[in-house]
DNA sequence: TGTACATCAGTGAACGCGCGTTCACTGATGTAC
DNA sequence: TGTACATCAGTGAACGCGCGTTCACTGATGTAC
């Protein structure tokens, strides 16, 4: 919306800059507007305070633009899971500040997590590789929690488990979070654990 | 798509059943296309094989015809819930009976189920009193069970961790549903009440 | 050290297109006299 | 029973607009000689 006229022009060989600042700004602007086709050229080109003829530079056309800003989400979710998870070694905190992280993040950006987890089934590889690495990091989780606990349940069944109720609650508690009726996100993750045995035994 | 050219004009003060034939057709759109501003008015008239000024006469402009289409589907989602718990006694029967719906509602409508739960914080009415009653059939049946079972928990937050569990499980069948490391749906409703506590004790 | 030149980042005008909406209309039909 | 007329369902051409994309370009900058 306000657009950056003070852009400068980038320095010879790293007109690439221009590209990382198109993705951001393509995903700031799914996160805001509803859905993925709403967001256009011009949109981002003037976010970024670039004609949108110089989006052609860098990808064919608009479908690309928003394809890899997508991917490029994806990236940066998997990497913030990774750090909410390595702030501790211990299994149970790991699943706890991983769930806050994933809910945070949906939150945050309601549009842009939606669209990100609405994969086309099979289509493109770059998101779905990320995505799998996230998913793998919750298995690997689990599996630890179920060790310590002596729990001999499937860690695949009980991460799909997990992943499914999370991604509910994260769904829901956008158009519902300000209603009074509405449980705390806290206590939402609370009773998720509790449910699926995954506290401290 | 293919347009109904072979339509012909209504009766005298029958007017209103053309009313009826956009809300349907709009919301088959819906469903078909991605999101909801993917759907215009000219694609809505010609799936009913009407010009796109006909519309007019029944709404105000394309804003209008949509969420009055939303708000139809609301009431279509909440009968076929109604239904599809009428049919038994056993609270029991009825929660797998409603799950069973919900999670074949949404997998049929993908789209639309998607747009009808990203309600605008507490905006229209019609819709929301509608999912309120559908919530609140829900809230019943849980009620019921934990009666049956002896079981002291809160009614509504059970409800809301049904609510939200299915509504993810729903949320991620679509896109991962194909795939061969995916559970099937009715696993994941078995998983759902036996976590709950909501099967027969 | 100076200078010509290729390269690179980005511009601005223009295009064809489909959209939502408006306007003046057409033609069938129920109804009052 | 006939007929004039108001009403109603729906049409078709046209509008202004913003979109994605194309094209020929500008002007700064690193580099070879």
């Amino acid at each position: 919306m306000t657009s950056a006229t003070t852009r400068k022009r980038n320095p010879r060989g790293q007109g690439g800059q221009l590209r990382d600042d198109l993705l951001h700004a393509a995903a700031e602007l799914i996160a805001e507007t509803g859905s993925v086709r709403e967001v256009g050229i011009r949109a981002v080109a003037s976010a970024v305070g670039v004609s949108p003829t110089a989006v052609y530079r860098h990808f064919d056309n608009v479908g690309d633009l928003l394809q890899a800003s997508i991917d490029h989400c994806w990236t940066i979710f998997r990497d913030g899971m990774m750090q909410a998870v390595g702030s501790s070694e211990d299994p149970f905190e790991q699943f706890r500040n991983a769930g806050v992280f994933y809910l945070e993040f949906a939150a945050e950006h309601d549009a842009l997590y939606r669209t990100m987890f609405r994969v086309p089934p099979d289509a493109d590889k770059a998101s779905s590789v990320v995505g799998m690495q996230a998913f793998d990091m919750l298995i690997a989780i689990v599996s630890a929690i179920l060790n310590a606990n002596g729990d001999d349940r499937d860690p695949h069944f009980v991460a799909v488990q997990v992943h499914t109720w999370v991604h509910g609650i994260a769904g829901l508690c956008v158009p519902f979070g300000a209603d009074e009726a509405w449980p705390e996100t806290n206590t939402l993750l609370d009773g998720l654990s509790s449910a699926l045995n995954l506290d401290p035994a």
